[in-house]
DNA sequence: TGTACATCAGTGAACGCGCGTTCACTGATGTAC
DNA sequence: TGTACATCAGTGAACGCGCGTTCACTGATGTAC
């Protein structure tokens, strides 16, 4: 890398952070090609010489952000690990670490799950595996939890619907996940359960009512974790 | 009502309809006075005879979309006590009827859930009782199902924990709200759960996990009660 | 090491566009006598 | 019932603004001999 490819570096993260910063001070709509170039003490047009259109920008930031968060993810999986932390530790803190990036980082997380930017259209191909590098992490935690003895299967969460377990099933199969049908549907469950309160918490619909939003979240961590049967030890 | 007060009356309600339509192809950020002025054949300084400005038509657009979700699920809800129905039925009634309105009318869903518009705040004082009303019908059929003995508390949705406690009381106190502690948090732990599902399902990240969501909705309803110790008859 | 040429980052002007908002106005609808 | 006046919905022109994108250009950086 010479110094021409060095300073073309750069200034690349020098743009991408410069969204970040705008969609930070105005949502992810306020996204502007010229304001980003304005606030690099640069013209418009020179844009065009590292995204060739908008859009583009905006498919990497979102393929950024689904990386980031999956690499936090990794990060806080790997010191547990490394701690010799049973699966189902690795997997309260990975939730928590979930929680956390999305609001230390919202408007990244905003831009990945909350109102597509009208007239974008994400193209899945890009997207699809940066989510689902993500998803494995805590996934994964299930499943090598699952195989321990404190999984306690417990009703009503011991059996997968069979019209869902049949289309997971197929999932499995197609895309090769190295994880039990079981271990892939108390995941999305989960999913689904702590991406309420975050998506809640984001827009401020839940603070009035609960108050400590981090404790809230986590209480509901620990009540979920039990009510599938993924006892403390 | 003189023909000029009805006249009147239409034209602000075809200017919201018509701002509803412009939402349902762009997106909350699409919404411009120009567009929808045009859409009705009008031109847009005539849109000032009726909002004093845009942020006035936004909050009115709120307004309307708190209270809309808020009617349907009273009259679900009535519909099922007029049929004699258990609380707990009624409740899960009124669940399936809250993901049901966030799908056939995501626009509105998005507007009152999703990311905030920028440049757009939301008078609170205006906006707060809109959202406690059908917050209320929710919270109002768990705690009448808790006094029939088909409530059968059960671990670990069978203690509020005591920091959550202590600010639910605070709030029940302040807004005179006729329900217990725990039906509050039974009602705001629930709601997170099944928002993250509908906040997934309508910016498309679960379809391709679970297959039919609607079905997987209503598994998790389901499951969610029964977790809950709001078990079937 | 020095020179000629190629590459390429960034500029500045321009395009056509849609936006919210203001203002003075026209013409229809309603009211008072 | 008819007339004079007030109310008010909607128009058309104009404002200043920021947007994405194009184009021909300048000048610095890198490469080949």
């Amino acid at each position: 890398m010479n110094r021409r490819e060095q300073r073309r570096e750069d200034t690349l993260q020098s743009i991408k952070a410069a969204a970040r910063q705008q969609m930070a001070e105005g949502g992810s709509v306020a996204l502007s090609l010229r304001g980003i170039a304005a606030s690099m003490g640069m013209t418009a047009p020179a844009i065009y010489r590292y995204f060739p259109n908008r859009d583009a920008l905006i498919t990497a930031l979102i393929v950024d952000a689904f990386n980031a968060l999956a690499d936090a993810l990794i990060v806080v999986r790997d010191a547990e690990q490394q701690a010799g932390a049973h699966p189902f530790e690795q997997l309260s803190v990975i939730l928590l670490a979930y929680r956390d990036w999305a609001v230390t980082h919202r408007t990244d997380f905003e831009l990945i799950y909350g109102n597509p930017i009208p007239g974008y259209d994400a193209p899945r191909e890009v997207t699809v595996p940066a989510v689902v590098r993500g998803f494995e992490v805590i996934v994964g935690a299930i499943e090598a939890g699952m195989h321990t003895p404190r999984y306690q299967p417990r009703p009503p969460y011991d059996v997968v619907p069979e019209h869902t377990r049949a289309h997971i099933a197929e999932l499995i199969a197609r895309d090769g996940y190295p994880v039990s049908e079981r271990a892939l549907y108390l995941g999305v469950v989960g999913w689904g359960q702590l991406h309420g309160i975050i998506m809640l918490e984001l827009f401020g619909h839940i603070q009035s009512v609960v108050g400590d939003v981090a404790h809230h979240y986590h209480e509901q961590v620990r009540c979920m974790m039990q009510a599938m049967g993924m006892s403390p030890p």
